[in-house]
DNA sequence: CACAGGAGTTGACAAATCTTAAAAAAAAAT
DNA sequence: ATTTTTTTTTAAGATTTGTCAACTCCTGTG
């Protein structure tokens, strides 16, 4: 279930879209302001930020420029006017998509899809200067590349997709593995060895993020 | 005889879509969802695609970064609209051009010609010396001309125009190759392996940019 | 605090899988 | 018909993957 991020002064417009995204399957959260926002998204994992442009104090614009700073989260500004100034804006400073008021609830629907699908595509995760890219199809470090396989590529990609949160060996399993497999949970910690002494050997801090829980599983701490 | 693929979920726009082009001397590929359309493209050999802004399910934009992804072929997009929003997205994923609607048809016949021409003039990739030319098909190193086969040089020529990205067996097959090829995935290594030979034939360095992802595909790394 | 038992780590190894190279067979071009 | 190109097949050589067993580390208990 993706989380969206709504961030709009309007309470009314809050609960409205609230209401609407719920419906469509999505968890929501509101924020009434540019500030707890940004608060909210370093707490929580979300996939899709859906943000107003109009808002006292910090206004959309300035705070997709803050949520740039740390995060690639999909942004969606949604302006009540309609102009090529706003959006040439909106594309500099790094939002993802536009939408304008008042405006189709399907219209909406679609382009959170479609962003969602889209970033979906080119997964990527970064952590620590550890980099895990799956299109490039390459785990980077301090510039040099770790020559992986593709079993240790996808079980640390899993691992780094999902920080903070205890993976265990039959949900690495069944995830990395197809349906049928007879596979059985110390392969898995086989695989974790060979990560972690490839990580080890360029030097990263595997043991302050690739984490043992001892009878359930592994874990990535950011 | 040119092939124009024609992606939109009305019906009645297909007809006539199609009754014009016919006309226009252009052979008509129907396609009432994108979904369709990608098999369609997949499997014909299409000179242009004609897409539809507003679909259900997969939206037009949505269905141009997916043709994107394994294709070049022209992609005009038709909107309802005429807004700066549209057209900013549309050339940011790599749409050709853009036309409202209600349109003009020989407007529309003016702009599909125009990007015929404009495509038709020179494709080529260019990486460390070496250079892919579509439209002289030559792969030339410092002034040496490269002899190769064609499913070499277009498969060198797929690999260069996705750089730094992982293509996999079946990927490459599905472009290189019509759809209901029975080719295997090894019949892909045969040919790596002539390129990588003829490629080293002239000393270029080809261990740098032509690399192996094991088990899953090959990739050109610039 | 020591100890037993369960759980994780590690190294070794065999089996499975994948890549490469070479060459034969088939298809296409001349 | 002959040559060239493409595809398939094959086998050897690498690499990856899964399992085992010994070893170590944690945890709870007496």
């Amino acid at each position: 279930m993706k989380k969206i991020l709504l961030i709009d002064d309007e309470e009314r417009m809050l609960d409205l879209l609230s209401m609407y995204l719920s419906m469509a399957g999505y968890a929501c959260y509101k924020s009434t302001s540019g500030i707890k926002g940004l608060e909210m998204l370093k707490r929580e994992k979300i996939d899709l930020v859906l943000l107003d442009a109009m808002m006292p104090e910090m206004d959309g614009w300035e705070t997709c420029i803050k949520i740039r700073e740390f995060s690639d989260v999909p942004v969606i500004i949604v302006t009540a006017r309609h102009e090529t100034e706003d959006i040439v804006k909106g594309l500099s400073i790094g939002a993802d998509d536009y939408i304008t008021k008042p405006f189709d609830e399907k219209e909406l629907l679609a382009r959170i899809e479609a962003i969602l699908r889209r970033v979906n595509k080119h997964a990527y995760v970064e952590c620590n200067g550890l980099l895990w890219d799956e299109e490039r199809y390459v785990l980077v470090y301090n510039g040099q590349t770790l020559v992986v396989t593709p079993k240790e590529f996808s079980l640390i990609g899993t691992l780094m997709k999902n920080p903070n949160k205890v993976l265990t060996r039959e949900l690495l399993i069944s995830t990395l593995w197809s349906e049928d497999t007879e596979t059985e949970g110390r392969t898995i910690d086989s695989h974790i060895r060979n990560v972690r002494e490839k990580l080890r050997g360029v030097a990263f801090p595997v043991e302050k993020h690739l984490k043992t829980v001892w009878g359930i599983g592994y874990k990535w701490e950011q």
